[in-house]
Order: structure tokens, then C-alpha cells, then sequence
DNA sequence: TTCACTTTTGAACGAATGTTCTATTGCGAG
DNA sequence: CTCGCAATAGAACATTCGTTCAAAAGTGAA
């Protein structure tokens, strides 16, 4: 009866994979609709029979993204002992799961005067599931007296924007590199939040 | 003889700051020639008449930009008795001084596969500047036995990196919050790598 | 095999974009 | 005063963009 037909939901999937890997690099504006359509090998028409516009299209998959994200973090944040191994713990969650790291992408959006403000609204919960993460881990360390924190709230928007920035870099770089400079982002500033 | 004429060369700075603006709060992408005409009170067809297209004006107007940043930091660089002083230094000087952070967009061009050889090129340069800076307050720093770093280049990434996020919140909050939050992040990261 | 309905295409359109071109303005040397 | 040339404007152009639409193809039930 209302089953799906044919392969039209894997389809709508291979047509927000190919995006997010769009946007992710090279922004929203810098992402043309045909751009989508060549990469993911289906009409332009096509992408507009699963998307109302291009706008719908990246908050829908961001918004998806991010909370599949959150999903997957909160089935594992149980299995760190400490704090401060859930911070290592996180980045390396970032690291492999931001595949495509989208949050900058939502920036450029929120930035610019023509986007709609229902789309404005929707990108605040965007930020808003890593950063709870985030939040939640210094707060841990805080009460379990590893962290010193003055400002926990301070302290996540730095750790948030610079695990958004070093995302970036998985764009570039992979392997050993790259997981050692997550690695020595969280050594560097549990170094500088540490309780002594 | 060949002195400048009318105010030709102030006409030019106030495109290149516009320009410099809108690039760094909307993108390359994002900014239209129609944008910078209308928010530099000149004319499409002038700004065509000072630069050679859009690439190139960016491109001016960010290596100019960074070359200034550069000159007026090595003015102070000297004023620090201590590296760890000179780090807090560089953040204050970073925040106050790129007013536009250019560097992300700079990054958005590198990322287009349309960018021009010439141009990917020139962007080298971009990150340059700022890098060789930090690079030198780390290296003075561990020779001083003040830093304790396994890996100095990595370090270097590691500080610009979260340099670059944080000047993008210039756009967005400032005054005593804004310098807090940069004055923080040091105190996070000295902390990280301070020798004990 | 037929038929209704979902899926997919590709042409088409208006708006916006980067760029070019021609015309106009106005300074300053002579 | 006037004439040449730098400075500026704005119309025009080709291209690309996001979006729409009508038609075609494919699917599963009957």
C-alpha cells in the first residue's frame, strides 16, 4: 500500500550524501544544484522531486547529520572512565564522524542577509547538539574535580569552534597526521584545564 | 607628470575595504560584484576599471591586507619580555587587527576546483604570514624553556587554526567578551604546552 | 498484458552573475 | 578657456544559477 516503491529512498540518501560532500567543500553558495546533480548522477529536475530548494536540501541533510551524530555520541560517552579520556574520546568521535564538517557550511548560511528566517532558526539547532556534548563533558570534569574551569560556558564555545576548524583539516589530511593533531588539540587544552 | 589624479587611489582603498568586508562576512562566492558596487557607492563597471576581475581583487586585497598585518606585528613583537607574554600579545594583535577574517575565505577559493593555478598559488602566501609569526614566538619559546612542544610545526597549526575560528567571532560579539574569550583561549593553550 | 501511479528526465525560464564596452564627466596642463 | 586624458557610470552580454514543468520511463498490482 504506502510501501516505497523502487530504490526512491536510497536514492534521496546517494542525493544528500553527494551534497553534504559538496557543501562540506566547497560552502553553500559555491555548491551549484548541477554541481549535486553530476556528482550524484540524477536529473537536476530529479533533486527537486525529493527537495523543496536547495535551502530545504542542506538543512535537511545537516540537520540529519547532526543528529545522527549526537546518537552515536551518546551511545558511547558512557564507556569513558574519566573526563578527561571522554574529551580524547570526543575528538576522536569528531574526527571520524564529521565526516563532512558541515557547521562552517551553516555559518555561511546564518551569514548571509537572503536566507529565509525559518531556515535562520532552524540552523540555531545546528551548533546547538555538539556543543550540548561538549558542555556536558566539562561540566562532568568540573563536579568529578579533574577540570578547573572558570567559565564552562566560555570554555565550550573555545572547544567547540576549535574542534569545528580542525574538522576542516579531514578534508585534507588523513591517517596518522591527522589523528594526532586531534589528538594534540585535547593534550594542549586538557593541559590548560586540568586541575592541579 | 604621472602624479594620480582626483582621489583615484582613495577610490581604490575604499573598494578594496568594502570588498575586504563583504568577502569576509558573506564569502567569495557569496559576494557579488553588484554587492561590492553598491556597498562602495561606485559603479559595476568601476571596480572592473581598478581591478582585473574578481579573483584578482581578492587576491590583492588579502595578500595587502596580510602584509600590513605582518609589518605593524614585527613593530611590536619586540616589546615582550616573555614568549608566554608575547602569546597574549599575538591574540590581542590578532583580534584587533584582522578586522576581517579573511582567512577561512581564502580557504573557500583554495577548496574550488575553478580557481585558477595562478591563483591557488598566490593563496599560499595567505596563511603564510600569520603562520611564520606564531611559528617564531614557539620556537623563541622552548629556546627560552619557557614552552615544553614535541612538535613545533604541529603546534604552529594547532595555535593558527584556532586563531582563525576565533576572529570570526570579531564579526559577531566584541568588546570585554570578545576579548575574554581570546585572552582564554591563550591561557588554555599556555597552559597546554607552559614547561613545568 | 494493461493500467495507475511513482520515479526520472531534460528542456525551458527568469533572475542573477562576472565581465566588457561605450559614453559621459571633470580635472589640470597649456 | 579648452583640450586631452584619467575617472566613472551604466547599459549590454554571455553564462550560470535556482527552479518549474511537461513528458517519458519504469514498476507492481490486477
Amino acid at each position: 500500500m504506502n510501501k516505497r516503491h523502487y530504490n526512491s529512498e536510497e536514492t534521496r540518501q546517494i542525493i544528500a550524501e553527494k551534497a553534504a560532500k559538496l557543501f562540506a567543500q566547497k560552502g553553500f553558495a559555491g555548491t551549484s544544484i548541477a554541481d549535486i546533480s553530476r556528482e550524484s548522477g540524477f536529473s537536476k529536475g530529479h533533486i527537486y522531486y525529493h527537495f523543496e530548494n536547495k535551502e530545504k536540501l542542506f538543512l535537511h541533510l545537516s540537520l540529519e547529520t547532526m543528529r545522527h551524530w549526537g546518537e552515536k555520541w551518546q551511545a558511547i560517552a558512557g564507556s569513558y572512565p574519566t573526563s578527561t579520556q571522554k574529551l580524547y574520546g570526543m575528538a576522536h568521535f569528531v574526527m571520524n564522524n564529521y565526516k563532512t564538517p558541515l557547521l562552517p557550511v551553516g555559518q555561511e548560511l546564518a551569514m548571509n542577509p537572503n536566507t529565509s528566517p525559518e531556515t535562520l532558526q532552524a540552523l540555531q539547532g545546528l551548533a546547538a547538539t555538539p556543543m550540548a556534548a561538549y558542555s556536558a563533558i566539562f561540566h562532568e570534569g568540573v563536579e568529578r574535580g579533574e577540570f578547573d574551569i572558570e567559565n564552562v560556558e566560555e570554555t565550550t564555545l573555545l572547544f567547540g569552534s576549535w574542534m569545528g576548524t580542525l574538522c576542516q583539516f579531514t578534508l585534507t589530511m588523513e591517517g596518522e597526521p591527522l589523528q594526532r593533531l586531534f589528538q594534540q588539540a585535547v593534550t594542549i587544552f586538557v593541559g590548560g584545564i586540568r586541575k592541579r
